[in-house]
Parts: C-alpha cells; sequence; structure tokens
DNA sequence: GCTGATTGGGCTAGTCTCAGACCATTGATG
DNA sequence: CATCAATGGTCTGAGACTAGCCCAATCAGC
C-alpha cells in the first residue's frame, strides 16, 4: 500500500534465528520433504557443516536436537552417519488444526499465496524455454514415478515432481523458493486423508501440468498448477474447518 | 534433475555471510530500490536494530561502511539520522559490463528467470483475487506517479510500481521474493540508457498489466508482465553484448 | 539562552560461533 | 584377527555478536 509496507518488506529481520534454530529448520526442511528420504543418510558432518556454510559444533547441536526428537539415528564409526528415521504422520484433523493454531491464518493464508505464484511462475518459464530431451525426459520420469508410487511414497514423490519443475528451469533461487514455499504447508498437507477420488483428480491435474509445458504452452501450464494448487489450499481449508 | 539436484537446493548455505554483511547487504537494498529515498532518512539506529533482528554495534558497523563508502550521510542530535544521499549513476555500458563480470552469466540467468517466476505469478495472483476499492486505487495512483514520473524519479517510482504488485498480494513472503528479485538486477537495470521509445513502450506495457489485474485476467496479467519483463531482459542484454 | 527530548557514539561483560586439532568407535577387508 | 579408513565425539582458544548502559551532540520551543 503506503511507502511504510515498503519500508517493512526491506527492513525485515535479517536473521530468522540463531545459526542453530536456522540448521535445525533447514535440516528438518530435507526430512519432511522427503529429500533425504526415511532410512536414508545425511552427507558426514564434515562435508554438511561446509555445505550449509556453518561449524561442525554448530550442525553437531542441530542433529542432536533432532535426534533427541526423534526424527534422526545417529550411529558411529565407518558406514556410520545420522539416518533419517522420521516417518510422515498419519492423517489427523486434529493435529492439523493444533499445528493451524501455532502458524495463524494469516501466516498460512501468506504462505499459499506464496506457493500458488512460485509454483505457476515456475511452470511458466518452464513451458516458455526451449526443453531438451533430457528435461522433457526427467519430467515424464517424475509424472511416472508418482504415478506407480505406494501411498507410503505418495507425498514424497508428489513433492519431488513439484520440486523438479522448479529445478528443471535452472534457477536455484527459484527452486529454493519452491521448497521453501512447499515446506511450509508441508505439516498441514500432510494431515489431509488421502482419498482414491483426490488421488486420481491430482494425476489428471498433473498429467495436464505435464502436457501443458511440453507443448510449450505457459498460460495452460499457469493455469493447471493454478487449478491444482487451489484444489489442494480448497481441501485444505475445508479440512481444518 | 537427479536426487542430488535436490540435496543441493535444500542443503544450501544457512547464511550468505556474517550479520555485518548482511545488515550491509540489506541497507544497500533499501537505499538502492528507492524504498528509502534520496534526501531520506533511515529509522533511528535503534528502531532499526530491532526490525532487522541484530544488535545496535553490527547495524551501526554496517551504517558506517555504508557511510564510508558515500551512501549514507550520518548526522547527530535530534532530527539527525542517517540520510541518503546515493544517486543512481548515469547509465553506463562499461561499468555494467564490469558489474556483469563480478556477478557472472550464470548467476544473471538465475536472477532474470527468478524475477519472471515471481512477478508473473504476482500478478496472476492478484488478479485471480477479489480486489478491494482501495486495491484498485493503490494500484492506479502507483501508475500515475510512474507515469508523470522526471527522469529523475523514474526508476524509483517504477521499481514501486512493481512492488507494489506483489505488495498488494497481501502475501509479504512473495513481497519479499520480488523485492529481492529486483534488488539482484537494479544495478544492471540502472546501467540501460533511459530512451523515450522505451519508456513509451513501457508505458503501455504497464497500463496492459494494470488492465489485465483490475479485469480480473490473470491469464493475461501473466502475460503483459513476461512481456515486459522479457522486453527489459532483452533490453540488458542487447546492452552488455 | 536554557532546557529537554531525540538521536548518534562508545564501552563492557557475557554468549554464540567458528576453525582446527585430536580422540573413539565401527566394520569391511586382507 | 589385525588393520585402517571413514565417521561421529570432544576440547580449546579466538573472534563475532549481543544486551544494556551511559555519554555527547543537536535543535525546537519556551
Amino acid at each position: 500500500m503506503d511507502e511504510s509496507a515498503r519500508l517493512m518488506t526491506v527492513l525485515r529481520p535479517v536473521r530468522a534465528g540463531n545459526a542453530f534454530e536456522e540448521t535445525v529448520e533447514r535440516l528438518l526442511q530435507a526430512i519432511k520433504l522427503g529429500v533425504v528420504p526415511p532410512g536414508g543418510k545425511l552427507p558426514p558432518e564434515r562435508e554438511l557443516a561446509v555445505q550449509l556454510g556453518i561449524s561442525r559444533v554448530t550442525l553437531r547441536e542441530a542433529i542432536r536436537a533432532l535426534s533427541d526428537a526423534g526424527y534422526l539415528d545417529v550411529r558411529r564409526g565407518r558406514y556410520g552417519g545420522a539416518f533419517v528415521t522420521y516417518r510422515p504422520p498419519e492423517p489427523d484433523a486434529g493435529k492439523a488444526r493444533e499445528a493451524l493454531q501455532e502458524m495463524g491464518a494469516d501466516e498460512l493464508s501468506d504462505a499459499l499465496t506464496f506457493r500458488l505464484a512460485v509454483e505457476c511462475g515456475a511452470a511458466q518459464v518452464l513451458a516458455a524455454s526451449p526443453l531438451s530431451d533430457a528435461t522433457r525426459e526427467a519430467l515424464l520420469r517424475r509424472l511416472t514415478e508418482l504415478n506407480a508410487a505406494g501411498l507410503d511414497d505418495y507425498r514424497r514423490l508428489d513433492t519431488a515432481f513439484h520440486l523438479s519443475i522448479a529445478e528443471l528451469t535452472g534457477s536455484s533461487l527459484l527452486a529454493a523458493s519452491c521448497a521453501d514455499a512447499r515446506s511450509r504447508v508441508s505439516d498441514l498437507l500432510d494431515a489431509i486423508p488421502m482419498l482414491q477420488v483426490n488421488l486420481d483428480h491430482a494425476a489428471v491435474q498433473h498429467r495436464a501440468i505435464v502436457d501443458a509445458i511440453l507443448a510449450a504452452d505457459p498460460d495452460a501450464a499457469r493455469r493447471a498448477v493454478a487449478e491444482h494448487l487451489e484444489g489442494t489450499a480448497a481441501l485444505l481449508r475445508a479440512f481444518l474447518a
């Protein structure tokens, strides 16, 4: 609106918390998005600390916290490491409402709007750019994997499919934004029961998204993603109401 | 692409630098985007430190650095403060190419793609949401101000216009992303000479964007923003080539 | 001119974070 | 069964960052 809105936008906090907190958050993102799948192993501490740009001490504190909270199982010695033990919880409306309480309606609305914008933007950009054969194949492979998924793997592969679209644009900023957007609502999405009708509907929409991108039709891609995300957002709202 | 791409996306650095560096970057963003206009004053140190979530000591170091670099003029006493002295440099292809060297072609491409995605996403989301009278007025006011701008104020009001679209969606995450995207290319944009033909063309495109949003036509809004941004991106590439 | 409110300038003690070195455990392999 | 490479576990000294306090300068208004 007025000038002060822009001031608040730009002069927002430089850091979301201390290094420890931000590291916990990032690792939790990797775990909950299934980037490191259940049973999978995080990179060795020394390597991971470099990637995250923090000291090993701080990283270890974060890993310790997640281990205490039951997300990780840490084993010593060669072939040891931090293994993901977390499994997405069963859909539960009660927990979802609790999560929403902590989050606040405004923050949820913010996150859903953000997600809609960046995912539509990513699909549109990808549809508008010349696609290599490798890109087409990667997209179709993700779709196939998702369609072949059992209930256990569905959420993880759904996330993988959505994030692939952003990654394939080649913009790491865009990929990071989409991952961030998804992780902000992932706890809530996990709470929605997976009904066959919804899965079938989603499969049709996923197909439409891929088709629009492969047909190099940005408007159709935008529309397909918007429709899909509005659908899940509506499910969410209905489920939380 | 493969799983490792997603690992790199999520396990990217937690911090972009130390608190001092990030603070300098953020203040520079406020200055270069014209959020605090030339001659304008930053908020008092104590207040600003709280907003940015850092200590006053660190903030003062950052202000000191910007003052030494000629961006700010700091005055003590009541009615004192940190005043913006920076004025956008005259368009200069040489400096622009230097800036591009520092940045790297990949990073520029990343930033331009990101900007295209988030600004199109924002316009689309805004066009798809019910608009209050206040929102319509704000949008039109920004457009009017921009069209009335002299050469001195043009860039600043252009930025204000573009950021308003994201702000009016009500998503602060989206607004922050758009501000971030813009600031990544703002030095380069400032280097493009402002030719009357280009300004006229931009005015038509700005009008088209506003019309599409007010007409609640997300596809048209997306297309109008994409066309506009592709235009400036093309100018940039031509100018740097 | 005095005064008081507002603002930048500076100091200190304590906490967080880091880099680097060294120790302890594990298990595949010879 | 001994070895050794890979990995987590621990310690230390230095530097970054913070909260809180007080000082110094400025200027509108009395």
